[in-house]
DNA sequence: ATTGCTGAAGGG
């Protein structure tokens, strides 16, 4: 489906704000806006609900010692977590932690793979549509990028196109999630199906702890997802998260684009309003299936594919465990002893406090075991 | 502004 969109390259102009880089808008390539498109029959997926009202704001007592240990969320001068994060924390919390920390370079080889990877998602998004550069310079404008790129690809997806790179935010305990959906597309039977694609460096299965992390990935997207399109997801709660400022003026760059879509807004809070509006009346059911598929990097054979089963009650107490972390009602954990093997290839090992703690009291340059058989 | 700030995911 190689359609043209208008591409162009708008060079940002280095004026002191190299703290943005441009940001991508998808081209806007289906304005027919086929919006008879029959809904397909949402299969009622378990309802979600978001707990945590939040909006309380906890007061200190401005008494004589109390000491206030401010949580991890505020010492890393974080608005919100990517759905990553909480994935990595997944894997391993301590490990997560020390990424924050110390945000060193990974190993070349790490790299590489990772890089590979990217590429590989690169093109795949690529083939459901162009990218166009838009420059930024500000936050606002950044999120307005974002909104814009929702605003074209809800028809797109109700028109029976796949979808790839779906931004998704929603607010979860208290807590605001941000992440992008890997591919959204409805299948045959009309089910609203979620892939996600992982690649991989040696043609073998994942092993469990893999899976375990993968799965927990999708169904937070679902559970982000729903809720957007059920409109538990509101303007003004993104707005408290991220201070953002939806009367700033929008850059030009951005204003140009939105125009050229067809979008003619002036502020960032009338293009929220859009998207949400178009969240909710779009006939968009819930995620019916969630779908991961494992593929090899270099020969882009299929290692494995695994239908998700989604267990809200699972998910919502994880994402619990993981936030309070975040929010400082705990510290961090490392991995159980079982998990050790993760150690090996970590970067962390050498300093790891759980490690020293005696956790984890296999090294990660003990050889691997022998089965003997 | 005194107090500032983020492409997300990339794979193991």
């Amino acid at each position: 489906m190689a359609e043209s969109g208008a591409e162009e390259t708008v060079s940002a102009e280095a004026s002191g704000f190299s703290d943005f880089s441009d940001s991508e808008l998808l081209g806007f390539l289906d304005l027919e806006s086929n919006q008879e498109s029959s809904s397909p029959l949402g299969t009622a997926g378990p309802s979600s609900q978001l707990p945590g009202k939040d909006g309380k704001d906890v007061r200190f007592p401005t008494g004589k010692r109390e000491l206030y240990i401010s949580s991890p969320l505020e010492r890393f001068h974080l608005k919100y977590l990517y759905v990553t994060d909480l994935c990595t924390q997944n894997w391993c919390e301590q490990q997560m932690v020390y990424g924050k920390e110390l945000p060193q370079l990974l190993s070349s080889e790490k790299e590489d793979l990772l890089n590979t990877g990217a590429s590989i998602h690169l093109a795949r998004e690529l083939e459901v549509h162009d990218l166009v550069n838009v420059s930024i310079t500000s936050k606002e404008d950044a999120w307005a990028v974002k909104f814009l790129n929702i605003l074209s690809m809800v028809p797109s997806l109700q028109s029976e196109r796949r979808i790839r790179e779906f931004p998704v935010f929603g607010e979860v305990n208290g807590v605001l999630l941000v992440g992008v959906i890997d591919e959204l597309h409805y299948t045959d039977k009309g089910e609203l199906e979620l892939l996600e694609l992982k690649t991989r460096r040696f043609p073998m299965p994942p092993r469990e702890a893999q899976k375990k992390k993968d799965f927990f990935q999708v169904s937070l997207y679902k559970y982000i997802f729903d809720a957007m399109v059920q409109g538990k997801m509101t303007a003004a709660r993104l707005i408290h998260h991220t201070k953002l400022h939806p009367e700033r003026p929008l850059g030009p760059s951005v204003l140009k684009h939105a125009q050229q879509g067809g979008i003619s807004v002036k502020s960032l809070g009338g293009l929220m309003e859009l998207v949400f509006l178009s969240l909710t009346m779009s006939d968009l059911p819930v995620i019916d299936r969630l779908k991961v598929e494992y593929v090899h990097q270099e020969t882009s054979a299929v290692l494995d594919t695994e239908i998700v089963p989604y267990e809200e009650k699972e998910v919502q107490e994880k994402v619990l465990h993981y936030l309070a972390y975040w929010t400082g009602q705990r510290g961090p954990k490392g991995v159980d002893i079982e998990e050790a093997w993760k150690c090996r290839t970590c970067n962390y090992s050498d300093i790891c406090e759980w490690r020293k703690s005696g956790r984890v009291h296999v090294s990660p340059l003990e050889p691997p075991t022998k089965k003997a058989k």
